[in-house]
DNA sequence: CCACAAAAAGAATGGCTGCTCTGCTTACGG
DNA sequence: CCGTAAGCAGAGCAGCCATTCTTTTTGTGG
């Protein structure tokens, strides 16, 4: 049955997706159309929608994907078997914020105020960071300054939240910084 | 010269930009037509572009008396006699927090990393809060902790680098956190 | 009070945008 | 290889929205 193989279709869909990463991040979520994305991604409005029930469906998509980038990069350090301090985690995230992704994030903030959609996506990927930095806290509590478990459980809650803030603050300013780059030609 | 007087002129131009915040704070700066702020400011379209060029122009405006209020706030700590610690004064400000006025700043951000003029005003706001801040951590540094004042600059810019993150983060959390308030029937 | 110019109203407009629809093309299973 | 059902292209459509234009109303200086 001549359907596209799954990985085929998957691949179509990233390749929808990541091209509207781009869009995004130069012209914003609602300033790019449906036929920027078109252009950018090399295919037409009609496979878009092949892939995609409708713009809103594709926005959630890059939302999720560009916040589980971040979230990836985390999870890395919390696996590690050497914890880094809270000033060493923090100041890693710190360098691995790429200014176009940053943008989106930072947009999809702002979209997230309005769109429950939206909201649910941040705020559950937001949590999810905050888990993995107390962890990650955690871990070095019980590591490097041999506090005991429990205790160090709730030590490392004020911990997390204040390197949470500081990412995301630092998530800003990169976004704010960062000239938006222009369209290749 | 029957030209309006100018107070009425400017009680006008407040009353089109409250009446534009409102409508972003429930439905987000792209998504609020002209015609939702006409019918929340009860005035017509014309009269609305007789006070503002285009709607950029009435975003712009929407987006400066946020951030403005935002940072009138912070004055008033700046100037007190006994100025409080750092933690203190992050509570104070977090406490002053408005939700509608959170998501509206929220979704400022977002627009700030496509749109330049609004980049600048929210970059320009940002930069006052923060010096308003390391003045009144100096302060406090100096009268409460008696440091010297010439150190006492340098041990503050940390700490204000610090509390802003953590009332920007605020900031978010709130936006995200409140549920956006339904029209008024 | 009055005259009159500015301000407000609100319908009209033109452009853009999301989405759909009709065939052509392609890739997959046999 | 081939038939077929899907993916895909791209023009077309309907609706919305910022902005403008004309007419009516209003406030102000004299």
């Amino acid at each position: 049955m001549p359907r596209l193989t799954d990985a085929r279709k998957e691949l179509r869909r990233t390749q929808i997706a990541e091209a509207a990463v781009r869009c995004f991040s130069r012209n914003g979520l609602e300033r790019t159309s449906i036929a920027d994305i078109t252009v950018e991604s090399g295919l037409s409005a009609g496979s878009i929608y092949a892939h995609y029930r409708n713009k809103a469906d594709l926005v959630r998509a890059a939302a999720r994907e560009v916040l589980a980038k971040r979230a990836d990069v985390l999870g890395e350090y919390a696996a590690a078997d050497a914890p880094p301090s809270p000033d060493e985690l923090l100041s890693r995230l710190i360098a691995a914020i790429d200014p176009a992704e940053a943008r989106v994030g930072v947009q999809t903030w702002g979209e997230a105020t309005t769109d429950p959609a939206i909201r649910d996506i941040v705020v559950d990927m937001t949590d999810r960071m905050r888990a993995m930095l107390h962890d990650c806290v955690t871990a070095w509590l019980v590591k490097v300054e041999h506090h005991e478990p429990p205790r160090a459980w709730e030590h490392a809650t004020p911990i997390a939240h204040r390197v949470m803030a500081l990412y995301q603050a630092e998530l800003l300013y990169t976004a704010l910084r960062t000239p938006t780059e222009e369209t290749p030609s």
